[in-house]
RNA sequence: GCGCCUGUAGCUCAGUUGGAUAGAGUGUCAGUUUCCGAAACUGAAGGUCACAGGUUCGAUUCCUGUCAGGCGCACCA
């Protein structure tokens, strides 16, 4: 509809300038806008306004001239000038209701579109160490990244979700040796935790498991263990020093063997939990990919390489660093350390090297807001490759700040402190979950208070459009029970008794749905979805309220029916994209 | 100190890429069931869009500065 309200409007203006009107100029973008106020008709455009400067003419002059010579059409019932320019349009009647009939025909289908087909894009989200399990911080990425996922998908995208693993490196070398001293105090040994290790009640319960898979078989005596490591900070040591002694003598006490037991247990019980609370979540993933993967194929190796074949490392103090100050970043960084480990970021530079590779024509990255400095030293190793940098974009999530009522809640995985995404489900259930996750703009810092979440369940918002399907769903049963059918003809035919304000706003408020999915895949933001459907909903129980659907006149009873089915339809559809349920009944 | 995000009603937040009289939820107050589900609806009150300049027909929106909050500035991940 905007289209060609826009080509009726660059007709008339082409015509003036025809017939010496108007001056010669370059045709602007022509932008129509929906109104806000019924009272400026459906919608409005500022071309005038935009012209007056370059024409030299006062705006509604301009207006005027246009409004003369714009060619009529039949869905058009009024054209009209007002403010300080406004072309305002007036849809006629019968134009407005055909989104009824577009609706029932595309049915699931309605509002989808095809933008990008053809273009495949990969999202990667949450990706959270698996360290410990997924809590409530992690909850808004993986919600905001599952809908931005549905979104490119509703817009035609073909979408590849993924999450990548941190399967490798130190934080796995703590957390494997924080389960093993665990085993040890499971077997009877007295030993004092280390303070930087994971003291989670996860922990304990994966060294029981370990226990009760290989018994004592790996249990070491503390003395030994403890024989010549550094004291730890408590006692006026290194905690870091403390902690990274510990991983080497599990190492050399156990072997390579024996360790790997130990640190796959870890692993797999806190991944497999990852990937449940996730599946539970309603969140899905295409591909899981691992860290270690990348660095025992050699990847990681090949992507160093490369980099120093480009003359972009150099050697200091021991340690390998890339030149990311030649692309902007601040400073330059370390790839391989001086002990010959790589770093987090050497498997970062090789995982996105591969990702372009794999021949993605955009590579999303949805990351916590804490990790934007991160940012500019990636895309300094893509341009160090002579790789397409702008096919990769980052999107930040802001924090959710957690709040028990009033009180701050403080959160780290090391001491074990956190609500988690599951508790949070059990409480809450996925669909309040998610919709409120999703409520808020993403680099909005976000208050979460788990009291209102939880015991004000009921407030949520988004029981306000669930209801409104269950409320169309009931309206026939009742019908049903009257022994009444509804005659999608009879309605379809008859839309035009569809005359009340609420459903003149109704019908609007339908018609903007496609707009509304495609802009809000374009530009990331499943908010603006979700904040149209509790206009929608609003509208719908408006309406509701204001009149009967189930009437003796049969024409409009059905007409409305048909209407009340479309709207229901919209609402299943938008809860659909947000991973929330629609359900019948409540 | 430098960089990124934010500042809108008592509280939590929208604001269609610069448009017309700045909106919603919640909270407060006052109402609505012989009627398809009251998890709903109607009305009232509530604002210096943090502050000061600038850009132009027009600024909550763009630019600059100030103030306030969050996050980041590792041979950690």
């Amino acid at each position: 509809m905007k289209d060609q309200l826009k080509e009726i409007i660059k007709q008339s203006l082409m015509q003036l300038i025809k017939k010496d009107r108007l001056p010669k100029f370059d045709i602007p973008a022509i932008e129509i806008e929906r109104t806000k106020d019924k009272a400026h008709g459906d919608f409005a455009c500022n071309i005038a306004m935009m012209l007056a400067r370059t024409v030299k003419m006062n705006p509604r002059q301009i207006a005027t001239l246009l409004v003369e010579n714009i060619v009529q059409a039949d869905y058009i019932a009024e054209v009209e000038i007002a403010g300080p320019g406004f072309i305002n349009f007036t849809l006629s009647a019968g134009t407005a209701q055909q989104v009824v009939r577009d609706i029932l025909e595309q049915g699931p289908k309605f509002g989808l579109s095809k933008h990008g087909k053809g273009k495949s894009v990969q999202v990667e989200f949450v990706s959270a160490n698996p360290t410990g399990p997924l809590h409530v911080g992690h909850g808004r990425g993986a919600a905001y990244g599952s809908v931005v996922s549905s979104l490119l998908m509703a817009v035609g995208f073909d979408v590849h979700r993924e999450y990548y693993v941190n399967d490798a490196g130190r934080q796995m070398d703590i957390l494997a040796t924080s389960v093993w001293l665990r085993y040890l105090e499971a077997c009877g040994e007295k030993l004092i935790f280390p303070s930087n290790g994971y003291k989670g009640g996860y922990v304990l319960s994966i060294a029981k498991s370990l226990k009760d898979k290989y018994g004592r078989a790996l249990l070491k005596e503390t003395s030994t263990v403890y024989d010549g490591i550094p004291k730890d900070e408590p006692k006026g040591g290194d905690k870091e020093e403390h902690v990274d002694a510990l991983i080497g003598k599990a190492k050399d006490l156990l072997g390579p063997d024996a360790y790997k037991k130990v640190f796959d247990a870890g692993l797999n019980q806190i991944l497999g939990g990852i990937r449940r609370d996730l599946a539970d979540f309603g969140t899905e993933y295409d591909e899981w990919f691992s860290e270690r993967s990348l660095m025992e194929s050699g990847m990681v190796e090949k992507a160093i390489v490369e980099l120093k074949e480009a003359e972009m490392l150099y050697q200091q103090d021991g340690a390998w660093w890339f030149k990311s100050t030649a692309f902007g970043d601040e400073k330059d960084r370390v790839v391989v350390r001086d002990n010959g480990q790589t770093t987090y970021f050497a498997s970062d530079i090789a995982y996105h090297l591969n990702k372009l590779k794999r021949g993605f024509d955009k590579v999303i990255d949805i990351w916590g807001s804490d990790h934007h400095g991160y940012i500019p030293r990636v895309k300094a190793s893509l341009s160090a490759m002579k790789q397409k940098v702008d096919k990769l974009e980052v999107l930040l999530v802001q924090f959710a700040v957690l709040y028990r009522g009033s009180e701050k809640v403080a959160m780290s995985t090391r001491s074990g402190q956190f609500v988690t995404l599951r508790e949070l489900r059990e409480e809450v259930g996925k669909d309040a979950a998610r919709f409120f996750y999703v409520l808020r703009s993403a680099d909005q810092h976000m208050d979460f208070d788990l009291e209102l979440a939880k015991s004000q369940s009921n407030d949520n918002p988004v029981y306000y459009v669930q209801y409104a399907h269950a409320r169309v769903c009931s309206v026939f049963r009742q019908l049903s029970e009257r022994g009444l059918a509804w005659d999608q003809g009879v309605g379809e035919k008859n839309l035009e008794y569809l005359t009340e304000d609420h459903e003149q706003a109704l019908l609007s408020m339908l018609a903007r749905y496609p707009e509304v999915v495609s802009s809000a895949a374009a530009a990331y933001t499943p908010h603006s979805l979700a904040h149209y459907l509790m206009d929608l909903a609003r509208d719908f129980h408006t309406y509701y309220n204001a009149h009967q659907f189930i009437v003796e006149e049969q024409a409009l009873s059905q007409a409305r029916l048909t209407l009340v089915v479309a709207t229901r339809q919209v609402i299943a559809n938008g809860l659909l994209i947000l991973g929330v349920s629609a359900p019948e009944a409540m």
